[in-house]
DNA sequence: TTATCTGCAAACGCTTTGCATCGGA
DNA sequence: TCCGATGCAAAGCGTTTGCAGATAA
C-alpha cells in the first residue's frame, strides 16, 4: 500500500550508539543488539519506515534479527523517547527518528508519503492543555492529493 | 500568506439522510441504506467509534449490516467528505463525523483516547504549503500519559 | 436497463503472544 | 547470578478481496 518516499536528507539528529545505549538504561531498559541495529538502520534510511522495511534492511546486511525482534525494538526505542510512531493508516505503521520536526502529507490516491517542514505551530500542540495530563508528543497527519494525482495526465 | 479559510467541509453537527444523500450523489457515489446506517450511528454515538463498533451498534438496532458493508460504507462516506478517519495506533482505525475541530489525545499507558479542542492550530495546517499539492485535512495526534496514568497511585 | 453496491466467505498481512534459550548489568 | 530480551512458531484480529445476487439511478 503506501509507499515510503525515499527522503534523501537527514531525518533527524543520529544519536552515537553510546547515546541511544545511554538513553535506553536511562529508561531501566537494556542496550541490546537488536536494538543498537535497529536504530541505525533507521538512522541510515533517512527517513519513516514500517517496521518490515527495518526488518529487510537487517536481513540485507546479513544481520540475523527477527521480525517479532524489530517489533520488540522498536518499542524499546519508543519508550526511550527515541524513536517516533506515525500511523499512516490502517495496517501502515512507520517510525523514524525524534528531534525532526516536520509533518507527514499522505495522498490519498497513490499513498506516496511526504514530509513536511514544520512551521511554529508543534510548540504550541505540545503546550496544549490537558488537565493533569502530560503531552510527550504531537503528530500531524494531512491528507489530500499530491502533485502528480492532482495532474491531468 | 496564506488566508485561514474555513473548515472545508459540513461544520457543525448531523446532516439529515437527505443532506447525506445528496453529498454522495454529488461524488458520483449511491446513497444506499448501509451508507446511511452507518453515518446514522455515527452522528448518535456522538464519537470516534471503530468500524468494529458500528457494526456492533446497528446489529443491536436489528439491523443485518454486514461487517464488509460497514468498511464499504465508511469508504464512501471519508470519499464524500462526511467522515473523517482518525489513526490511533496499530490496528486502531477510528472514525467520526467531520466538521467537529479538535485533537485526539492518547494515553500510552491505558489507551484512553480524550477530545481536546482545537485551538487556532488547524486551519494554518490545512493552508500549509506543498506545491502542487491540494490538503484536505489535517489530523493532529497527542501522546503522553493521562492524569489517572501519572498519578502516583 | 445497467453500473454499482451488498453480503457472505475466505484470504491477507501486520502485529502480538507463549515459551525456551540466551545474554546484559 | 538474575531478570530481561531474543527468536521461533503460531495465533489474533482488523481489513481487504472475489463473486453472485440485489438495487439505486
Amino acid at each position: 500500500m503506501a509507499q515510503t518516499t525515499a527522503h534523501a536528507g537527514p531525518a533527524g539528529p543520529a544519536l552515537t550508539a553510546l547515546q541511544v545505549s545511554a538513553a535506553l538504561r536511562h529508561e531501566g531498559l537494556r542496550a541490546t543488539i537488536p536494538r543498537l541495529d535497529v536504530y541505525r538502520a533507521l538512522a541510515v534510511s533517512g527517513g519513516h519506515r514500517s517496521a518490515d522495511d527495518l526488518a529487510g534492511m537487517l536481513a540485507a546486511d546479513g544481520g540475523t534479527v527477527q521480525r517479532t525482534s524489530v517489533y520488540n525494538a522498536l518499542r524499546a526505542l519508543v519508550d526511550a523517547g527515541l524513536v517516533q510512531v506515525v500511523q499512516a493508516g490502517p495496517g501502515t505503521t512507520l517510525y523514524e527518528l525524534r528531534g525532526s520536526d516536520h509533518h507527514h502529507f499522505l495522498c490519498r490516491d497513490c499513498g506516496t508519503i511526504t514530509d513536511v517542514p514544520a512551521g511554529s505551530e508543534v510548540p504550541p500542540l505540545l503546550d496544549m492543555n490537558i488537565p493533569g495530563a502530560r503531552v510527550d508528543s504531537a503528530q500531524v497527519v494531512l491528507r489530500g492529493l499530491c502533485a502528480d494525482c492532482l495532474e491531468p495526465h
